[in-house]
DNA sequence: TATTTGATTCTT
DNA sequence: AGAATCAAATAT
């Protein structure tokens, strides 16, 4: 089942939890890649130091102001795409980024290694997380107990303040 | 217009 | 500990 756009319209922190253990869907020409998440980080609000969005609307990070459901790619450190599913509703900034993927055959942990795999890059910015695009979540029944869904600080922040101590990434155990 | 800086990862 | 490498943010 095709998660559906209305999904990414909610509490950023609520759909970050239920992201893991579905399967984020690449499909390139006629091959389709397919894992399931098993890493991600919520970025909210203007509030939070760490999201883009905390210094206002940018050139760079305007789709986060769109309605969720919509990719927010990005290069970083010049050489890495960060993939980004934006959430809640328009007008509020805030997305949650897709850290690590487990696939059949490998578990791409890094948000650098996994875009360089599904080979995602800017021409995914601002569209939709439909098949159309290319690239979607789909929910194939996989479901986690509490227990093996962690939570820890968000990485690669430091500059953030108190905020890089928000305990905002979630995985899974093992 | 110039300089700084990362939501990273691999090499030394 | 440092390099690779670049667009966008910030400083000048």
């Amino acid at each position: 089942m095709i998660l559906s756009l209305d999904f990414f319209k909610r509490p950023t922190l609520e759909i970050c939890p239920e992201l893991l253990g579905k399967f984020l869907i690449r499909k390139i020409g006629k091959k389709e890649i397919s894992g399931f998440v098993t890493e991600a980080e919520a970025y909210v609000g203007m509030d939070d130091k760490a999201c883009h969005a905390a210094r206002g609307k940018t050139k760079r990070n305007a789709v986060m102001f769109e309605p969720g459901g919509i990719w927010y790619v990005y290069l970083c450190y010049g050489m890495y795409w960060m993939l980004n599913i934006v959430t809640e509703e328009k007008d509020f900034p805030a997305a949650i980024l897709i850290r690590g993927i487990k696939t059949v055959e490998k578990h791409f942990n890094g948000p650098g290694k996994l875009t360089t795999s599904f080979q995602i890059n800017k021409g995914l910015n601002g569209k939709s997380a439909t098949p159309q695009s290319g690239l979607w979540f789909e929910d194939r029944g996989v479901s986690l107990s509490s227990k093996d869904i962690k939570q820890g600080k968000r990485i690669g922040i430091n500059y953030a303040g108190s905020w890089q101590h928000k305990p905002w990434r979630f995985f899974i155990s093992n």
